[in-house]
RNA sequence: GCCGACGUAGCCGAGUUGGCCAAAGGCGGCAGACUCAAGAUCUGUUCCCUAGCGGUUCGCCGGUUCGAAUCCGGCCGUCGGCACCA
């Protein structure tokens, strides 16, 4: 059967918004409020997002539904420069921008109204508030919709930072920051937000050694990442093909290469280019090495790089297969000494000095290293660099973990590597013989197309998460949350611990809100989303209009947050009447603080935690979070994120018109358990989709199939199970458990409905009961469907609007729910014996357990429940009873396996089996056993002298497993 | 490199306070039913052996224990984060 999902969805979000469901005000219940951490505006979202979203609609939904006022407000972050350049990319009509936009959706109209930055922003927002999260059926309350470029939210981001300051938490200090001439500092990471190459790059820090040439009265300066190496120094390299420069540096004069010298005076006072020098010009040139206060010779090297440090390379061939293999080739090339004019005895003077004993290595861990991977033989010059670079990362690998500091080490020897390194840079940087200098891994360009260096800014602004109080505070705050999975609720007191001062304010052309103590900077992105929550209990008011922007003063927000001042002192300061000033403090009052914040696994480590520190930081003990939910991913097929070019990268809408809106939800809530990353599969989809239908065709059936019957013990069976199931469901969400409640809801109560069917169950009042029981579990995570069910099964009013059933103990019966288990068995084993005796067979007999077996269950039970079960007890029992003694050996052996098993199972688990009385049951299940199986069935008790046994399989009967003969 | 997590049958994934766990559920496979037909639905089955017994499994190696998928150590592999992306 085929049915319009979209037409079924539309209908029933209209009924939920006519009747306001959505919309969240102040009432006596008690309150829960839950967000999804609010998403980047980056352009279009794929069918991975909604996971985390879908979950947090469930768990809202699931929360109306057992009493409780919830608040579900959405909003998306737009600060930075994604709009940006998104709007710089259509205003130049990039041919790939406009396809991606068309392709999503964007109608021409659209498209032509893209006009500005901001456009682009109201453009997405209303992309993601209509296209993705209503047509997913969100309780969301629009009305509180906010965005971080609106002007209120902006008011309120200062308001926070006004507090921070109060706090003594905005620090500044200089920092070092990869920054693009044209847009000021930049943000390099993988995805790339700000950059067009380069993402992977890495800040690496390097100390640039001075090494003093006499006759020239400069410094040659080479930058290296081991100042450990320091004692092997045997000379410097130079590529003597390219040019240097000479640049003065405060009184000194250095030469680096061109490249180099641009970086510097990025990051260094007073550096100025002087002059230049020809790398030719330098090799012979000696100079002083750093620490080892010794006169080294400038020699020629190819593989020097000017992009690389500084352009120049101080040599230690022990250590540095690049510099074992090309002073081997200064040694063995007669023609760069006439070339170069260096003297035999000058070349011959050059030996390796080895420093660093590595277990496994010789005693120049280089050539060990050269020798190892074969390096000689190769001829193709590209692979001999990308071995030799593989070589390098190996060396200083093993050397770094395992190496020791030789005797030629001076007052470093004996100490191990990772010590020495530290502490040898420390002593050159005391001595001013070396300096430190950042440089970018890889190459950086801009989105803007200028390259990225590191610049150094002198009065940046951080918050002071290193705080010592706060972060003990905060920790303290998290041992009472709710936080899932457990992992990250182990972790997040680390994660706290670990997190320092981090950077809140950046220069440049981005969007977001100025910082209130200098304009010339802006707000960075992930300082203001952390308090943000707590403004959707605010933004009603300012998008209604009835409060302005310029009156949401820092004295409205510590009225209404902080309970600061008087309404009347506020209301003269910001022109909002007293009585709207206390109603707006009740709200925020009413839903703070945060119930549940859900977000992705990446936000383990940026932004829960500076959400949690800055609620702590700046709200009272009665406002702080409560709970944090972790999601995982849905990547592509192998793992990588969901690709443009393949189905993951169907439009959102699409995907909801192809597989209908519940199905989806029922995919994320059911495919996995939330902790765990899930490929995107469209067949697992379309399987979710069939079960959903399969489902409401189960409900369509029983409807039409109620007839007034008396109720028999499968109805009693029915409702137990239901009503265990609602208990179930309790437990699970408990820990918001979707995925549970999701195999509960929709696996194994269509397996109860349809067991019941089989057994002959069609009582309208039983069926009445368990259809209301099931559509209402059905609508956290399939709330159309279930609405639809409810409609056709016409129950009154809407299905979203209800509550759901609190498990009614009473029709709960565990003997009532084992005694189907029992029936399913014996049909179970029948079969199985069946297949194994590979012959036709035509009557099943069954001989269900002598009573005293019972017996002895009965007793190993009591003694359970008084807690002095054990084997010789319960055997001494036995034998008390005459009867069973005259049987003694069986007896005994029976007690043994059944002390075993009950003190093993429990005695709960065992007491239905006890309680059932199997012989009237299997026999008043007699017929349908027949039919299930397509033989005759007879069933006796193993009691009974008259049965039919000419095999001798009664007497292995036990309580809860019948013995079988088949013929 | 550092911090954290994960690794389960053909596949996806439950299970991890150690004990009815050969291990839920789904997909896929096989057999059957129904059917004009359906990526339909229903029933049974799906590690090996077997009248229900039993045997060998939960990345690899070793250890603790009466007992390990679950605890400990080492190794291998995957994922996330690593500081101006949320």
């Amino acid at each position: 059967m085929s049915r319009d999902y979209t037409e079924m969805e539309k209908k029933w979000q209209k009924a939920w918004t006519d009747q306001k469901l959505n919309e969240a005000e102040p009432d006596s219940r008690p309150k829960f409020m839950l967000i999804f951490a609010y998403p980047g505006l980056t352009g279009y979202l794929h069918v991975g997002h909604l996971r985390g979203y879908t979950y947090a609609d469930a768990i809202g939904r699931y929360k109306r539904m057992t009493g409780h006022n919830v608040l579900f407000p959405v909003g998306t972050h737009a600060t930075g420069n994604g709009a940006i350049s998104l709007y710089n990319k259509i205003h130049a009509q990039d041919p790939k921008t406009i396809d991606y936009l068309k392709r999503n959706g964007c109608t021409d109209a659209e498209l032509a109204g893209l006009t500005s930055p901001m456009a682009v922003v109201k453009f997405f927002n209303g992309v993601y508030v209509n296209e993705y999260w209503k047509r997913f059926g969100f309780l969301a309350d629009w009305r509180r919709f906010t965005c971080t470029l609106f002007p209120d939210y902006a008011k309120f981001i200062e308001w926070q930072f006004c507090q921070l300051k109060a706090a003594n938490l905005l620090i500044q200090k200089p920092y070092y920051a990869p920054f693009c001439p044209n847009c000021g500092p930049v943000a390099v990471d993988p995805s790339e937000t700000d950059l067009s190459k380069g993402g992977n790059a890495e800040t690496q820090e390097y100390t640039l050694l001075k090494f003093w040439c006499e006759e020239q009265q400069l410094y040659l300066v080479a930058a290296t990442l081991r100042p450990e190496t320091v004692f092997g120094q045997v000379c410097f390299w130079a590529r003597p093909d390219l040019e240097y420069v000479k640049i003065k540096k405060g009184k000194e004069i250095w030469v680096v290469s061109p490249q180099a010298a641009e970086k510097l005076e990025l990051q260094m006072d007073g550096v100025t280019t002087i002059g230049k020098v020809k790398g030719d010009e330098m090799i012979g040139w000696q100079c002083r090495a750093p620490m080892l206060h010794k006169l080294i010779p400038v020699f020629p090297a190819a593989f020097v790089d000017p992009d690389v440090g500084t352009g120049l390379v101080t040599s230690v061939p022990s250590d540095a297969p690049d510099d074992w293999d090309s002073l081997e080739k200064v040694k063995q090339d007669p023609a760069l000494r006439v070339k170069y004019g260096l003297s035999q005895k000058l070349i011959d003077s050059v030996k390796p000095v080895s420093i660093i004993s590595i277990e496994g290595y010789g005693e120049f861990p280089a050539q060990t290293i050269i020798e190892k991977m074969k390096i000689a033989d190769v001829e193709d010059p590209a692979k001999v660099r990308e071995l030799m670079e593989e070589a390098k990362k190996q060396v200083y690998k093993d050397g770094y973990h395992m190496g020791r500091m030789k005797d030629t080490c001076g007052a470093f020897a004996g100490l191990r590597v990772e010590e020495a390194k530290d502490k040898m840079k420390q002593a050159m940087l005391d001595s001013g013989e070396a300096e430190l200098f950042r440089d970018l891994t890889e190459e950086v360009v801009c989105r803007c197309g200028r390259r990225v260096h590191i610049k150094r800014i002198d009065d940046q602004w951080f918050i002071d998460y290193g705080n010592a109080d706060l972060t003990a505070r905060t920790k303290e705050h998290c041992k009472g949350m709710q936080i899932f999975p457990q992992e990250y609720y182990d972790n997040v007191g680390g994660v706290l611990d670990w997190f320092r001062e981090r950077a809140c304010v950046r220069l440049g052309n981005w969007l977001g809100t100025k910082f209130p103590f200098d304009p010339k900077w802006t707000i960075e992105a992930i300082s203001d989303s952390t308090l943000y929550p707590l403004y959707y209990t605010i933004s009603l008011y300012a998008n209604e209009g009835r409060i302005k922007p310029e009156q949401m003063k820092p004295e409205f927000f510590d009225y209404v947050v902080l309970e600061k001042g008087t309404a009347a002192a506020v209301a003269a300061a910001t022109g909002i009447d007293t009585t709207l000033l206390d109603k707006i403090k009740a709200d925020v009052h009413y839903w703070y603080p945060l119930d549940i914040n859900l977000g992705g696994k990446e936000h383990m480590t940026v932004h829960f935690p500076v959400f949690l520190m800055n609620h702590r930081a700046i709200l009272p003990d009665s406002m702080q979070p409560r709970g944090i939910i972790v999601n995982w991913y849905v990547t592509g097929k192998n793992k990588d994120k969901i690709s443009k070019s393949k189905g993951g990268a169907q439009p959102i809408p699409g995907a909801a018109a192809k597989y209908g809106v519940d199905s989806m939800r029922l995919y994320y809530a059911h495919v996995a358990s939330m902790f765990v990353d899930v490929e995107w599969d469209e067949d697992i989809v379309f399987m979710y989709r069939q079960k959903l239908e399969r489902i409401m065709t189960v409900v369509e059936d029983l409807i039409a199939a109620e007839t007034d019957v008396p109720a028999g013990d499968i109805d009693a069976w029915l409702l137990s199970r239901f009503n265990t199931h609602l208990a179930e469901i309790r437990t699970a969400m408990e820990k918001y458990d979707l995925r549970q409640m999701a195999t509960v809801v929709y696996y194994d109560m269509t397996n109860d409905i349809r067991w019941y069917g089989r057994r002959g169950g069609k009582d309208k009042k039983t069926i009445r009961e368990a259809l209301r029981i099931w559509i209402n579990t059905m609508m956290p995570i399939t709330p159309h469907v279930a609405e639809e069910l409810w409609h056709e099964a016409g129950f009154e009013g809407l299905v979203a609007a209800a509550q759901l059933p609190v498990a009614d103990s009473r029709v709960q019966s565990a003997a009532a729910e084992y005694g189907e288990d029992l029936v399913q068995e014996v049909i179970g084993d029948v079969n199985t014996i069946r297949k194994i005796a590979k012959t036709e067979t035509k009557k099943a007999v069954i001989y269900t357990s002598p009573a005293w077996k019972v017996d002895v269950l009965k007793m190993a039970l009591a003694d359970q429940t008084a807690g002095k079960l054990s084997i010789p007890a319960l055997t001494k029992e036995c034998m008390a009873n005459l009867e069973l003694r005259k049987n003694g050996k069986a007896t005994a052996e029976f007690a043994k396996k059944t002390a075993v098993d009950v003190m093993h199972a429990g005695a709960a688990a065992r007491q239905p089996v006890a309680d059932l009385n199997e012989t009237a049951l299997l026999q008043s299940a007699c017929g349908f056993i027949a039919s299930e199986l397509g033989m005759e069935i007879a069933v006796y008790s193993a009691d009974d002298t008259a049965k039919y046994d000419p095999q001798n399989k009664a007497h292995v009967a036990v309580p809860g497993r019948p013995a079988i003969y088949l013929e």
